[in-house]
DNA sequence: CGCGACCGTCGAACCGGTTCGATGAATCAG
DNA sequence: CTGATTCATCGAACCGGTTCGACGGTCGCG
């Protein structure tokens, strides 16, 4: 494999020169420059990812931590990850995907060797532990979701809170008294995910206001326990009109429940989810939903990451806390509330 | 961030010494050892890994060279990922993600500028042009999916042919004398994914063998498609009795389907998906189905690769094509056939 | 004609590890 | 007591890039 040494040998020059010519950071004689780039070509010289890495300080990778647990439904994650690795590639990073579970250890290795020049976060917990070490790390890092404490790091998520108050007011507006609220499992929100209960607080404290009745459950994240949950909501509810779903598995396993139980949307029920146009065309949702836009998110965090990896500049700027507003794609699953 | 060579100072031993002590390749006095481990820990030094990369020739990073069709089913490929990130990590590597729509020029990259010790690559095509390129580099190559010349690399698969027969035999064990496979879309046979005609080939060559009619189309793999396909099948062949699948969208969308015609399984149609548990898990898919274990194909692949890496004599054993043998799981979608 | 400015190129140092050969002290046998 | 052997440690070189300061040649100007 042809260094940067052959390829100065082969056109004749230094080694400087020929890291010059390639670079463009001084000015190269037209004649030296067309030697060098034809030896490199010859050579088909890449540069040592490694030597490079040291040289400058810079590794052009991106770290990406993603954990995935039992309770949590994976697709909805393959998104973020596909927003963050096909954007950090338009912009000149590879991604370094680490899934381990010990994420304060995953977090430490990567970015104390250098491996990374900066570090997207996912899963975050309302305390999560990661948050003081990406901190102290010297590279710049951006979450993927709200914690408790945002200091020190940019933030995207969608609003959840603002996404709860939007279901409800659209049922409401419909003429809706009595609602049902499936978020995730609790599980997840004992592991701190936090926006279950920013988008269920959030519509509980609407519903209040408006006078309204939403009986707010926690879901599952398999079947068959999701299906029987969601006949036992419905018939222990039996005067809600409208349900309002937080949490991938229970959309999911929704169509089938409700035509085994011959129920019809909306004329019966009135649904609103809470995914991404791409999970509602995997699993073929009817539903309205409040887009939650994984890829942009993902992007977006990457972007802003990457600013500050390459500018001083943009690497003192206060951080950001961006919401995403949620946005209610209407597919004519709600309608005026018939009792069932 | 503490180098090296402030490890020594602060131990008072020359960077030799140090590199030594910590990494046991010689002979070091406990007293000496010691009061190194000490300075480490104090000074909580990490090596640098663009360093250590550019002085063992080693980056202790795979390369996970995945692609997402719009007309593939992207959840599916979550589980070869994680196989691959999982395994690799107990190994003591981390993995970089590519999900570049030019492969080949994704490879060249990370081969040549040496970022990774190795490289998986998915989605493999029967003519795959990024095979010539992983030969030719210097990093040894492991394959999930066979392409139509394995030479110099190691292959990892699901022994498609023989599931499309223990498919094919299985249905007419219980009777069945008319089936329906569906594969997956044209498009991925067309992009060169001969698994699709690998398994379709032997089922039909299978049926001709034992007498059977087998009608072999082509699937979707979004919504509405699926839907109508299944719905126009079902209609164009009322006579048969037995449904193969192919294609985990048709596989997820089935159970909607069959519940809005009121067809039951297995008593009016049995059905064998060939799908992995999680997958069937996620989904809630309730068919018998042979096993196509992905995280065990990720797995395998990665400690192969992993072997060639670390040993110079692994490096040269033959490379091995290797079959997971299709193991169908009964979850009692099938019965003898009565006709519609 | 001589001086300074500018341009293009070179050599050397550096990034932070690893590794080889040499060195000096301690140990042992004769 | 000496010479060979062993053992722990050190210094230097190397991996393959980038970058800084210096240097020699050309040019324009006075």
């Amino acid at each position: 494999m042809a260094t940067i040494g052959d390829v100065a040998r082969e056109a004749g020059v230094s080694r400087s020169t020929a890291s010059y010519a390639l670079s463009g950071k001084r000015p190269i004689s037209e004649e030296v420059r067309r030697r060098v780039l034809a030896a490199a070509e010859a050579l088909a010289y890449t540069p040592n990812a490694g030597a490079r890495a040291l040289a400058t300080a810079q590794t052009k990778v991106l770290g990406l931590l993603a954990q995935f647990h039992e309770d949590e439904f994976a697709p909805a994650m393959l998104q973020y990850i596909l927003g963050v690795t096909n954007t950090a590639r338009d912009l000149g990073y590879d991604t370094l995907l680490v899934t381990e579970a010990d994420g304060v250890r995953a977090l430490r290795r990567i970015t104390d060797s250098r491996m990374v020049d900066g570090v997207v976060l996912m899963n975050i917990a309302q305390d999560d532990a990661r948050l003081p070490i990406l901190r102290a790390a010297p590279q710049p890092g951006a979450l993927v979701g709200l914690p408790g404490d945002c200091a020190g790091l940019d933030v995207f998520d969608l609003d959840f809170e603002e996404a709860g108050r939007v279901m409800v007011d659209h049922l409401h507006r419909l003429g809706h008294r009595e609602l049902i609220l499936i978020s995730q499992p609790e599980h997840v929100v004992e592991r701190g995910g936090a926006y279950v209960w920013r988008l269920r607080d959030a519509a509980l404290e609407r519903a209040r206001q408006l006078g309204l009745t939403l009986h707010a459950v926690y879901g599952e994240s398999r079947q068959p326990a999701v299906g029987r949950l969601l006949n036992d909501l419905l018939d222990a509810y039996p005067a809600a009109t409208g349900l309002l779903i937080n949490n991938e598995a229970v959309a999911a396993a929704l169509p089938s429940v409700a035509h085994e139980r011959g129920l019809r949307v909306p004329e019966d029920l009135s649904v609103i989810g809470r995914y991404s146009a791409d999970f509602a065309a995997t699993f073929s949702l009817p539903y309205s939903h409040i887009e939650s836009a994984p890829d942009r998110l993902g992007s977006m965090a990457v972007r802003q990451l990457v600013r500050r990896v390459e500018s001083t500049a943009a690497r003192k700027e206060p951080f950001v806390v961006r919401f995403i507003s949620p946005e209610l794609t209407d597919r004519g699953s709600t309608a005026p509330p018939h009792s069932r």
